[in-house]
DNA sequence: CGATTCATTTGATTCGTTTCAAATCGTTGG
DNA sequence: CCAACGATTTGAAACGAATCAAATGAATCG
């Protein structure tokens, strides 16, 4: 049996009442300086830890955040929860970390460990529809935030990035380095990401001077695998019906298409065909060409996120608001001019 | 104010009492079907969740373990977080996640933040010399499950992979395609891992019976960038002292290798020099020379951590254990024999 | 010197569960 | 019909920290 040391050990030790403890651990300001260094000592000879269920239980407030991922894997989400997690351990407050690989019943179980830990709040990159689920959390007084994902009705707080702006910026940049045929690869079209990069690229095609040709190659998801095959479907074309550069969605799909971009041991890219992906993942900078990409602030993105809720929580009367990150134009090898 | 519905509620709506409520949350089949059938539905109709501060405070069994990782931006860490993961949400255990980025002050933070927790248990892959720490958490009922780790003195239980055995597995594997001067690119020489992979390396190459050199080549930590900065060393020398085949002591390491192995376009990998990882992240098979590499079973790592973590705090008489995998070879196309 | 004020300190009460000894109820056996 | 038993149910007592009205003590003022 670990003996457990309570608040009341120490004020015995330190020769105070329990409340100047509690008070020198909450508010010191109020405590005299003597009361202050009896109870330090106390704690520190009897190593005293708080116990952070009892202060929950009795101050009704949470020090844990619990953050919902949709693909954990994915190296853009691994760089958004650091930032939430540094902006967090700034407040002493530590994450829930749950990891939903697109799973509703994953993401709902969640929701519920969740709300019976009584959360301070919850970032969510969503899955499925959820507005339902975080209503009733938010009824139970659990705020939740968007990431990078807006919601319809903004009905809640989202923090995301301008994937139109990116899209067009992505194509610009191709029409600046001379290319004119370019593919857009990308899906499921059922992801607001998707569509609205797709959007910006046809924008900036049409915003052109010179006659620029957008096609779309479609893909199941945002993944290398798809990439890859993507690539091969674009390579048993017709050499002069190739495109003279590609666009990816992703950067996963970008490093994809790089990987099939390679015919007797030479890369096609950049000087057949110039490669530009989205997100700019630390293996984007990495890759065999290094890839130009349209960076998204993840780390910002996470620490904004928690701030946002931070503030919500604080003052549950403030309405939701979203905050929208511009992407910004990473320019490497995969996009050099011929 | 959120009105929080709480077992009393319930009782009065079910016309029960508490005890019973708590019953049929906790062990149902001591309760009789009626009394069960009416609080869930009283359950259902206030829309009442367990107050988990209140329950692990009275209980005094936590639903959280702490993870503490010394490197999440390492796709292998995150493989392993998955799996533990995993392995928690099937016992309705909830994960706090926290990120060291190999910093001693952010570990101990974190330690400290999961003591105030009173976790059920803390995984950890640990950066600095945290024993003493560990001890004084075990002290207080917390156990620690060391991950990709092990302990010196086996006084903590330990999950990780025969890193000599890695090692030699990679270096047979390259005498078996031919190649005969092989460089070991890794380091720091203070990381256990980076010394046992060497040494593996070294053994095979001494049970050869061809004559098989084996040069090191340090860096000064396993990353991406070291790996074209070691990448660009190599090809600085004149061509005839190349080496024909690199084991590169982590993926990351392999993946800068790769990039810095392009002259004129054209790789030289595989057939001027192979190259195989240690690891298998997802994104070695991504490459775009897919990369051979000794897959570290990364979620059965995790999950396997988290059992053990499970068992110990179920039992606290049980001895500390070790748990060592087997890594695998996974031949690619940077090892393909010319 | 007593009254008043201000700064600290006190400790009983509370938060929502779990626990467990005691009470209740329906059966069964004598 | 009563005693004894097993199966349920009950409800008061914790768990450990925060809170706040009340008490204490020191300092100031008339």
């Amino acid at each position: 049996m670990p003996a457990t040391t309570s608040i009341r050990d120490v004020a015995r030790v330190a020769g105070v009442s329990v409340g100047t403890v509690s008070n020198v651990l909450n508010r010191p300001q109020e405590v005299s300086a003597d009361s202050v260094s009896r109870v330090n000592r106390a704690i520190e000879q009897l190593g005293y830890v708080r116990n952070d269920a009892a202060r929950q239980l009795r101050a009704g407030v949470s020090s844990t955040v619990g953050f919902v991922v949709l693909d954990g894997q994915n190296p853009f989400f691994g760089e958004v929860v650091r930032g939430a997690e540094d902006e967090a351990s700034r407040h002493g407050i530590a994450i829930l970390y749950g990891n939903t690989d697109e799973d509703a019943a994953r993401e709902g179980m969640y929701l519920d460990l969740f709300a019976e830990q009584r959360v301070r709040g919850v970032l969510i990159s969503p899955y499925g529809d959820i507005t339902a689920r975080l209503e009733r959390l938010r009824e139970r007084g659990i705020r939740s935030v968007l990431v990078d994902r807006i919601n319809g009705d903004g009905r809640f707080s989202s923090v995301s990035v301008d994937s139109v702006a990116g899209g067009r910026m992505a194509v610009e940049h191709l029409i600046a380095v001379g290319r004119r045929r370019i593919a857009f690869v990308g899906g499921p079209f059922g992801m607001r990401q998707v569509v609205d990069r797709l959007a910006g690229a046809r924008a900036a095609a049409e915003g052109s001077t010179e006659r620029v040709d957008i096609e779309v190659v479609a893909t199941g998801a945002l993944t290398v695998e798809e990439g890859v095959r993507a690539g091969r479907r674009i390579l048993e074309r017709p050499r002069r019906d190739w495109p003279d550069a590609l666009f990816a969605a992703s950067d996963l799909l970008a490093l994809g298409l790089l990987q099939s971009l390679i015919v007797d041991g030479a890369l096609l890219v950049p000087d057949e065909i110039a490669l530009i992906g989205f997100d700019d993942i630390a293996f984007a900078g990495a890759a065999a060409v290094p890839l130009s990409s349209l960076r998204q602030p993840s780390r910002a993105i996470g620490q904004t996120a928690l701030r946002v809720l931070l503030e919500e929580t604080a003052d549950p009367d403030l309405i939701p608001r979203r905050t929208v990150f511009q992407p910004e134009l990473v320019v490497r090898a995969s996009t050099r001019g011929r």
